[in-house]
DNA sequence: ATCATAGTTGACCGGTCAGTCTAATGCAAG
DNA sequence: CTTGCATTAGACTGACCGGTCAACTATGAT
């Protein structure tokens, strides 16, 4: 059927737009139905619980993240410590013109689900930590071609890349609790700066 | 009155461990009146709203914070830069310790309702902005005294505490999404090498 | 044409939400 | 003893929550 799909696909978008800009526990599932243009009935027909839908929204989020976002930033045709540069920008501008559109910075959708709600799911919580883990992993791949070019001395790879992905959440934290995406590109350029050494056994 | 101020400080009490463990928008009025055993009437006689409770939580934490978890670990008797390991531990530990009472690693009270509810109540999110920037000040004076003392080169202090502050935010927001507070201890050294340079105009 | 099935409708459910209200307390000052 | 006020008790409100259900419609295969 062709209806079918495109309603389930409407709901997920409702959700998208929705948990990112408020919260999971803030929006009913009345509130998506009627912005879907979509009955109850249809929702539960899709759907057999409010957080099975998030783990739709979590996973096409994830996809649009990788093939949007990620994928333009970590542009491999870039030298590769450039490509966080263009990161900081992606994320700054993003979260720019959401706050120019909504009149509030929404932050990323999976840091604010883990917080919300990882000491209440743990599948959930499972699901968004896979999606940290993908973002570690395309960060440590450039930092490996960084070292392997000889931009970078050699480091710790994936623990440097994780704790580069903990500063950039905690980046846009605190740019959402500013209510300022400023505090991106003030800071964002120390991203380059961290590092952590190979441990020498 | 004696049991009043006892009354008001059970509500804030039972608000604060459950606010911090789960969420804000996932805990009801009436549970925190059960577990405070405290009825109704009295809690809407001490706080006009939720939201009103919640400030008095969030007012009630930061000076628990700055009195304890930061007083002691920005000790002035300690090395500037060695405090700065303190911290780490310190909130290693403490995420360790909530973790292993309540199976799941509760993250920063204040990350967590910044994340939440920043877009939906701006009075709120200042408040929340308060308590970040009370805590750069100390790391900023710390960053100064290192300076002065010859055990840092001089930085832009003010940025590079934000940018520190930012890391050890991210750091318990990976810790959290993975329930594990060895993330802290693991990544948490780099938070030393996190500098923002002078801005040369 | 007919039948199974996917999708849709909207009324409906019990429970819980934040918040209200009135009446009963306990206590302190006059 | 009494008056007055802060506090407490707990029943109650209406709205809303996530979720269910039985009836209905559209479609594609036989």
């Amino acid at each position: 059927m062709q209806a079918s799909i495109d309603t389930r696909q409407r709901i997920v978008n409702a959700a998208k737009t929705r948990f990112h800009s408020r919260s999971y526990g803030d929006v009913g599932v009345k509130e998506i139905c009627d912005s879907a243009e979509v009955q109850k009935g249809s929702f539960y027909h899709f759907f057999p619980s409010k957080r099975d839908l998030a783990i739709a929204v979590i996973e096409e989020f994830a996809d649009d993240w990788a093939t949007g976002f990620i994928a333009e930033a970590f542009d491999p045709k870039l030298p590769p410590m450039e490509r966080f540069d263009y990161l900081i920008d992606a994320a700054y501008f993003w979260q720019k013109a959401a706050r120019d559109i909504q009149g509030h910075l929404p932050g990323c959708l999976f840091g604010n689900l883990a917080l919300e709600i990882s000491t209440q799911d743990d599948i959930l919580r499972a699901k968004l930590n896979a999606v940290f883990i993908m973002a570690k992993k395309r960060i440590m791949e450039t930092l490996d071609e960084a070292v392997a070019e000889g931009s970078v001395e050699p480091l710790d790879s994936e623990n440097s890349a994780e704790a580069m992905l903990a500063y950039l959440e905690g980046l846009i934290l605190l740019a959402k609790t500013q209510n300022n995406p400023d505090v991106i590109h003030r800071l964002g350029k120390a991203i380059k700066s961290i590092r952590i050494e190979t441990n020498s056994l």
